[in-house]
DNA sequence: GTTCAATGGATCACAATCAGACCATTGGCT
DNA sequence: AGCCAATGGTCTGATTGTGATCCATTGAAC
């Protein structure tokens, strides 16, 4: 009897499912658009955000797929791209799954649209400044103060010239701003800061690469963690202004000549 | 020969469609969910948010699908719901059309989240804080005064205890929120900020309606108003924040409660 | 009173997704 | 060596939303 089962509720439990929180909600589907480039979209999304690094193990597909709000085939039509693609690599079998096997190379396609560069990073600079003042007003746990440190830490990584140093760097760069997001304790935030994030990331795709920049970046990293530990909320505020104005100025003299 | 013919393509042009420029988008369709519901939900919000106040006219149902992103064929059923909701009438022929003829009762059912509460309550004050902010920093022109200042005066209407008078006031303070918003010019932000009004709003709806409140929170609005258009930014954050905190008050008060 | 353009009303075939069941593979465990 | 649980792979029927036409009604303009 019992056949092969399938799907869904084992007695293994869903806590794991729940992290988010956020996704969720069985009965309601998502997106229509196209459910598939949308769920692409969101995979890739996921990946530059550095939410799974390279290496990482992707949720197994009746979980992502629940996840993300997509069928497990749509998700599954996805996932077959992405490998194409080259960026996912996919074993079968128990202790199989799918792994991030290298970071989506940009599109560096598209024109650039500078209403969508002025809109993404006023925005940004809107959101971020809140993010850090708020922070920094609040009493983080220690497990709290651990995990801001260490996404910090980690930016400080070996960079060479490739593009995929490249984009590791802006995948760890990017965890780090979202890690300040998520200490708000407001969802809303957070998702809009991932949102806006990868969207200036998109833009900074079509740049070229400075390196002279990233020292001072984690340089300023360095120095709002610290105000942010401090509980200096003007401080940790004004710094966050100040690292968002830079990417501003980078991007408006690349990219505003068109 | 050429049939009656329909929808689309007539040499009357198509420059209307685009006025929004922003849902369009030919080939790629929009929700999943149940994009019936969510048609509905939008077309609620809009009313409830002031877009389209009583007695205003719909656009055609043809150009409101392209809005909205829907097909005709699922907008007509959502129309089809709020016209038996009463929430709108239909007429047809020539200079027919759909006519909001009252707000939509809120759905007072659903139990009350506190995470939602508190999500909406600390992002709106975020955003409408740095809207204040940025506004007052821009230079206005003349017209932009105008309707800053409109949106405003709207706001003192003669207000009985009517269920409809309440939902009347709280489109108009919806707009005049939303106004500053636009003015901005950051359409993320005015997003952002249409969407996380209208949570509020569904939270407003289930305690009850103070009506001491609205003269001082009209007298808010006039002072924010007021140093906006004296270039304070300060003062106009600092208004904006304290405007935002009472309501977030006077919520937390009836709700936390449970 | 006839005309006609704008607008709502209705139908139908087709493509996209979904939901759920079932199959196939893998590797640790006994 | 064999078992078996977790995981990817595949198929099918139902539902939903779309897109494209065509029909019906209305009232201003002529």
């Amino acid at each position: 009897m019992d056949r092969n089962d399938d799907d869904g509720s084992r007695e293994s439990g869903r806590e794991d499912t729940g992290s988010g929180a956020e996704a969720a909600g069985r009965p309601p589907r998502l997106r229509g658009g196209n459910v598939f480039e949308h769920t692409i979209a969101e995979l890739l999304r996921a990946i530059r955000l550095g939410k799974y690094l390279v290496g990482d193990k992707l949720p197994p597909e009746r979980e992502l797929a629940a996840q993300i709000n997509v069928s497990r085939a749509t998700l599954r039509q996805a996932l077959s791209e992405l490998q194409i693609a080259g960026v996912v690599s996919v074993r079968r079998g128990r202790y199989g799954g799918t792994v991030v096997t290298a970071l989506p190379s940009a599109d560096t396609d598209a024109g650039i649209d500078l209403g969508e560069l002025d809109d993404a990073v006023r925005f940004r600079l809107i959101l971020e400044t809140a993010a850090a003042r708020i922070v920094a007003g609040r009493d983080l746990s220690e497990a709290e103060r651990e995990t801001l440190v260490a996404a910090e830490q980690r930016c400080w990584m070996p960079l060479g010239s490739s593009a995929e140093d490249i984009e590791q760097f802006r995948a760890l760069d990017a965890r780090f701003h979202l890690t300040i997001a998520e200490l708000t304790g407001i969802p809303s935030l957070t998702q809009a800061a991932a949102t806006t994030r990868d969207r200036i990331n998109a833009l900074l795709d079509r740049i070229p690469f400075i390196h002279t920049n990233v020292e001072h970046s984690c340089a300023q990293h360095a120095r709002l963690v610290e105000a942010i530990l401090d509980h200096d909320a003007e401080a940790a505020a004004t710094l966050a202004a100040q690292h968002a104005e830079g990417t501003e100025q980078l991007l408006r003299g690349f990219l505003e000549g068109k």
